[in-house]
DNA sequence: CCCTGATTCGC
DNA sequence: GCGAATCAGG
């Protein structure tokens, strides 16, 4: 892949609509955000918005020895800093409230945190719990950290791996309570 | 740990 | 010119 100037032009689009090198990077393809970063640099478009730019601040390279003249000190337009601000246009974020998928009255509690991620979103650590109906455009899954083993976070195991066996013994001591 | 941009420098 | 590796920071 190289930068033809559809992508360049793309590129300057993107980074000017405040996208993060990496989302522009996978909007590209074939490039990594250090490429998108790198050419960025050599475009001359660093820097989207920066207050005063506080810290002088130069770089400390332990031991590589400089091999060349270093160009810095007194002439730096350098706007540095500055991280990603910009009006974030993302498309599905909305949908309120997904009540969770009938699951018989609990009489546990609760914990209600979901994160609630789509799977684009959802990583190796997050809770694999669906959240509605695949298929639709307001799919998630939980999305919350994953327990010790398991796809699920430790409130959707207990639901997901709590045996029949548990149930029933639950309600005949219910029974007996009630007898009782 | 996830992520961000910035910088250097071998290619 | 390019971008991986690295750095610095949130």
């Amino acid at each position: 892949m190289h930068w033809t100037d559809e992508r360049v032009e793309l590129l300057k689009k993107l980074w000017s609509e405040g996208l993060s090198a990496s989302a522009i990077a996978t909007e590209l393809g074939g490039v990594t955000r250090n490429a998108v970063i790198g050419k960025v640099h050599r475009l001359g478009l660093s820097g989207r918005a920066k207050a005063p730019a506080p810290a002088p601040q130069r770089r400390i390279k332990p031991t590589r020895a400089p091999s060349h003249p270093l160009r810095t000190q007194t002439s730096a337009p350098v706007v540095r800093g500055n991280t990603a601000l910009a009006p974030q246009i993302m498309p599905l974020v909305a949908i309120e409230e997904r009540p969770e998928p009938a699951l018989r009255p609990v009489e546990e509690v609760v914990i209600p945190m979901s994160e609630r991620v789509t799977i684009m979103e959802l990583r190796e650590h997050m809770c694999r719990w669906p959240l509605g109906d695949p298929g639709r455009e307001d799919f998630r899954f939980c999305g919350s950290r994953v327990g010790p083993s398991g796809p699920y976070c430790p409130h959707h195991a207990s639901i997901a791996y709590q045996p029949v066996l548990d149930r029933r013994r639950e309600r005949d001591k219910e029974r007996r309570a009630a007898r009782a």
